[in-house]
DNA sequence: CATAATATGTAGTGAACGCTAAATAAGTGC
DNA sequence: GCACTTATTTAGCGTTCACTACATATTATG
């Protein structure tokens, strides 16, 4: 059998760009010559490498989950919970008003992109977000068993109070707060830390 | 002079209804359609009444915008600063989880809603969420004034924080979380509280 | 009643949307 | 070289978008 004419661009990359692209301007506000002038390829090609518009962005979304998966786990991997939390958190505050890549989270950005396509992506938004706070949760319930939180703490709630602040600190980045804003911010979400 | 035909809808009330699709749809998400649809009305008495799309969505802003600004107010009347702010969190978790009205803030909502309308209107957002965050502080300084906080607090930052757990929330709420899911996440919130 | 002024319903504008058919180009295997 | 497979280019599909011209209906004023 005869293999055909190769592809002339790379995937990763034109997901990449397209990343950004939706990052920047939301599902909707993404048209897709918007995405195929950033990807640098034609329409007909799009569709061929990704599916259709949707199954694009999940696989930008999952392209960009990879990579922050991977940034989270390293985060957490500090020795106490505390200093894990605070890794996470500084790392946030810096990453979300870094300029060279849109401000904000892209998870939370998308969850407005509301409409009727809203609902799949919404869905597959909401395991992202989730599976980022089991993470937490998983980290704090190791913290609890070390005995670095009280008998009474409840990790899964100081998960997702952590996962709220976090969440917050994205929308006060899209709003146009700076890192040392977010940084007190920060500082503030700390003084919660049960003892 | 002549009067001419009279309108034949109540405006504020065709506002309303076009307040509530924006908020669910989003500002690029709702449609012309789907706005007279839901306003009852037909696209060139939307045009004469409100201008455009972009100048609807700012007067329906507004109205949220009246209609919050009355109930946080009176929240933030309670006797301490800090049964002011548990009030104010307690409300938000409430209300947006309140599933008579589309979940999580419209402000917050809005933020995403990037492309190219985005620039005017996020800037009209982000004056509002500095008016909410003005008010908080406000009543922070007074109770720095009056001994509650102690001398070194930073009634700016801390309202920051709040708002910024406000605005997790939000994204919370989008996202599906329960009102009692946040109401524990307003009890770590609290519990940064400076003493 | 006649006139002026404003609102409404009908119908449709050009533009942008997501997406694709058809022809052509560029590879592999025989 | 020839058949086969796949990617790219060109051009345009049908639909929906925000928005509006036009004729009609409804009011106040003279």
């Amino acid at each position: 059998m005869a293999a055909g004419r190769p592809r002339s661009f790379c995937k990763n990359q034109a997901l990449d760009r397209a990343l950004e692209v939706f990052w920047r301007q939301g599902f909707e506000g993404a048209s897709i010559c918007h995405l195929t002038e950033a990807m640098g390829i034609n329409p007909p090609s799009l569709y061929a490498a990704f599916g259709n518009k949707e199954q694009l962005f999940r696989q930008a979304l999952d392209r960009y989950a990879e990579v922050y998966a991977e940034r989270r786990t390293a985060l957490l991997a500090a020795p106490t919970g505390r200093e894990a939390i605070e890794a996470l958190l500084r790392d946030a505050a810096r990453s979300l008003t870094d300029k060279s890549s849109p401000t904000g989270c892209l998870y939370v950005q998308a969850i407005a992109g509301g409409g009727e396509h809203g609902a799949c992506i919404r869905e597959m938004l909401k395991t992202k977000r989730e599976d980022s706070e089991r993470e937490l949760r998983e980290r704090l319930e190791r913290a609890k068993a070390e005995g670095e939180l009280p008998d009474d703490a409840d990790p899964a709630a100081l998960a997702r109070f952590i996962t709220t602040v976090a969440q917050g600190m994205s929308v006060q980045a899209s709003g146009g707060a700076t890192r040392k804003e977010l940084e007190r911010v920060v500082d503030f979400a700390l003084g919660a830390w049960p003892s």
